[in-house]
DNA sequence: TTGCTCCTCACGTCACGTGAGGTGGC
DNA sequence: TTGCTCCTCACGTCACGTGAGGTGGC
């Protein structure tokens, strides 16, 4: 039998883990003296505390190792669990992968710049949303546009199905605001209303997003910084654009909006590009 | 200005995290109402926020979110601090790279057998150690290795210069315990005596390593599954193999060791072997 | 006997999550 | 007026770390 203090040397582990592991569950000394407290282990418990120190350093939780060294009857949930985390890990390579070259792209980028006044682009999952949709050839953004949304916003409040998002416009072009831009205008509608059309727009398991306010004027140089950003992170574009409208002016006649997304200062407008991307082979 | 409800919805953020960042003194809303304590952000708060956001999903903390973002004047801070934090994820890139193999390696072993009755190979620094040592071609390992032992440990004892740490063999022969091994007695000295011929046995950053208890029977087939583990998880011995002898009999005529690592029943024994690896190219 | 070991609280870490219980705003 | 939003405690998470204050063992 061992004291907790030499069986923790030999194990490498501080005294606090095996208390830990005791008052857990995982690991019990083979005899606790009743007057004193003292915590006694065999030699051949350091073959447990080599297990669980194994499944930790692999990366499973207390409560996993607890169900992977468990009661040996339960072969499957055994493999599933090492099947799960064979999976996180994997997962986790390549969020860790991308994360350098992201960040990499940023001391690039901030070497004179600070990161204060870097372009930040972010990635995120869409989520697929049902909207109404108005799709048109136009020959530039100015007005036309403005006409869509108003139209399509009037239509989706007199179904009653407009869902509390905000509207967005999808670039199909490939060479953006070229001449005639193929443009669809899309209103959010709540999945319960489906008494129009509604189209469904795709989710993108990963797109690069840059939220700015202020006017319109900016949009372009934003969206260039960020085509910059995303070649320097070794991403490619899957889909096409959008912008989003958070916050805006309009001219409501014939429908209502929340008006917390309304300003009359275009200082305040706030508006998100996102590009659906995928990482480069 | 906005309510916190909204500036959260727009960068996709809790509530609580908005109070915990106010909290944290990271981003602080523009303006609260001291009546009711509101708190108001602008829209232009937003990008602030977003900045936030990328660093801490880059990996940073909080506290270094904060450095990074703080006063202009510190470049010199904020580009260490982007290198570190680009070497942080190199190294946990690799070390998840490598877990994963060990965690196949280990799942290919236990599709049958259980995880409870494979040998755990567990991987760890080994420190650099100064010891007394005495290296021979021996024909075989019964009799001469505890001779050399007893040898050294005596003369060890005598300059009072015995460290607490448990001595160990080196075995140099490419091929183990083929005839005539050369091996090496190793006694951990105390740094700080150096009466002694002192021979520094060098660090290994990265050792492969298990503990087992019981007689000396099982090293062989420990070696060899061992062996296979390396192999499956992509690793390469690069060192010689060390034997340490953290509990054993011993018959201390010539010296005196701490009760604590001796043991008179064989089952009590606890040995390690320690192999030097790297992760195959 | 002295110092070393071990014990049990109890609080801290990090970035929030999750109610509880109460008030302000439209 | 009603429901919705927001507020401030206060405690939980996870795997221990770090003392505080006291006792047992050799």
């Amino acid at each position: 039998m061992l004291r907790i203090g030499d069986f923790s040397r030999l194990a490498r582990v501080t005294i606090k883990t095996l208390h830990h592991y005791d008052e857990a569950g995982l690991l019990c000394p083979a005899h606790v003296d009743l007057q004193t407290g003292y915590r006694y282990y065999t030699a051949d418990q350091l073959e447990s505390l080599q297990r669980i120190l194994l499944l930790k350093d692999l990366g499973l939780s207390l409560d996993e190792i607890r169900v992977a060294l468990g009661d040996e009857t339960d072969h499957a949930a055994r493999a599933a669990l090492l099947r799960g985390h064979r999976e996180r890990l994997t997962r986790s390579i390549a969020e860790d992968q991308l994360r350098l070259k992201r960040l990499l792209a940023l001391s690039d980028d901030s070497l004179d710049r600070s990161i204060s006044e870097t372009t930040v682009v972010v990635l995120r999952e869409l989520p697929a949303m049902d909207v109404y949709a108005s799709r048109e050839r136009v020959p530039c953004m100015h007005g036309y546009v403005t006409a869509m949304f108003e139209a399509a916003e009037a239509a989706a409040a007199k179904h009653q199905a407009r869902a509390d998002a905000s509207p967005f416009l999808l670039f199909h072009d490939s060479e953006w605001r070229d001449q005639d831009i193929d443009v669809e205008v899309c209103i959010p509608l709540s999945s319960t209303a489906s008494a129009l059309t509604a189209r469904r727009v795709e989710s993108a398991p990963r797109a690069a997003c840059v939220t700015y306010c202020g006017n319109y004027d900016q949009t372009q140089s934003i969206y260039d910084a960020m085509l910059r950003w995303l070649d320097r992170s070794g991403l490619q574009i899957c889909g096409p654009l959008r912008e989003v409208y958070h916050r805006y002016g309009a001219d409501q006649s014939k429908y209502k909006l929340p008006s917390r997304v309304l300003t009359t200062s275009s200082a305040e407008y706030v508006t998100e590009l996102q590009v659906p991307v995928i990482v480069k082979a």
